[in-house]
DNA sequence: CTAGTTGCAAAGCATTTGCCTGTGG
DNA sequence: CCACAGGCAAATGCTTTGCAACTAG
């Protein structure tokens, strides 16, 4: 099982604080405040660790790397908002639905992702 | 101007035989057979040049290298289904409609972008 | 001709891995 | 104690760039 380090909780910290989908870099950003020694394998491997224990999600878009967020944030199904401006990711609630009408003959879906792209509030006004 | 080189032909021909969304690799395959000194710089280069000459757009999917599609195909709206058995990509016409219902209050669109996974037809069986 | 294009190899980035030291339990 | 975790640096994989040779128009 996963050891419990100064380094991990200072990433689920960061995490936490956020509220929103956080990149590696985001990551060694906000948890270098709290353990400056914090090397960047490190975040990539803790990272890998706790999806694996189901703690964070992973949140990919397309033409980015990938980010993640807290599992249980991202137990109820949701998509995600991407603000042009300040370039930070957002939970959106619900789904359109009716996406499977959208198949080709013979395909099934598994899945499915939506990812909206524009101006956050703060970067709106 | 662009100029009409063996390579540029040979690339273009890839993309419509596949009528599909390629990923450079995928150039890079298919081109060889036509001009088998071809190299991957001129791929990256020459995709490159076409999105900007707008005969090529980039389709740009969750957790994987870009991918490129004729930009005649991608006029018309659409998105895109990946078969999770043999990588590939495919056009989705339709779009379910109503995503701005989704946005949090002071947020605004500006695009969005919808992808499939589970299985194409190929590989259902 | 001659500017734009190609091919090769080296350079860049983001991410991963090797290896040895540190430490949680 | 000692196996797992961390830190550093080297390695990897994909994409870009430098530069000399090539070729379309």
């Amino acid at each position: 099982m996963a050891r419990i380090t100064r380094q991990r909780t200072a990433i689920t910290n960061a995490f936490e604080q956020a509220g929103r989908p956080l990149s590696p870099l985001e990551v060694l950003d906000a948890a270098s405040a709290e353990v400056p020694s914090l090397g960047q394998a490190t975040v990539y491997r803790a990272l890998r660790a706790m999806v694996e224990e189901g703690v964070l999600a992973p949140v990919e878009l397309p033409g980015e790397p990938d980010r993640y967020e807290l599992a249980d944030a991202a137990a109820r199904h949701h998509h995600h908002f991407r603000c042009d401006s300040c370039d930070r990711v957002f939970d959106v609630h619900g789904c359109p639905g009716g996406l499977s009408n959208l198949l080709p003959p013979g395909f099934t879906m598994r899945d499915h992702e939506i990812v909206l792209f524009g101006r956050c509030d703060a970067c709106a006004s």
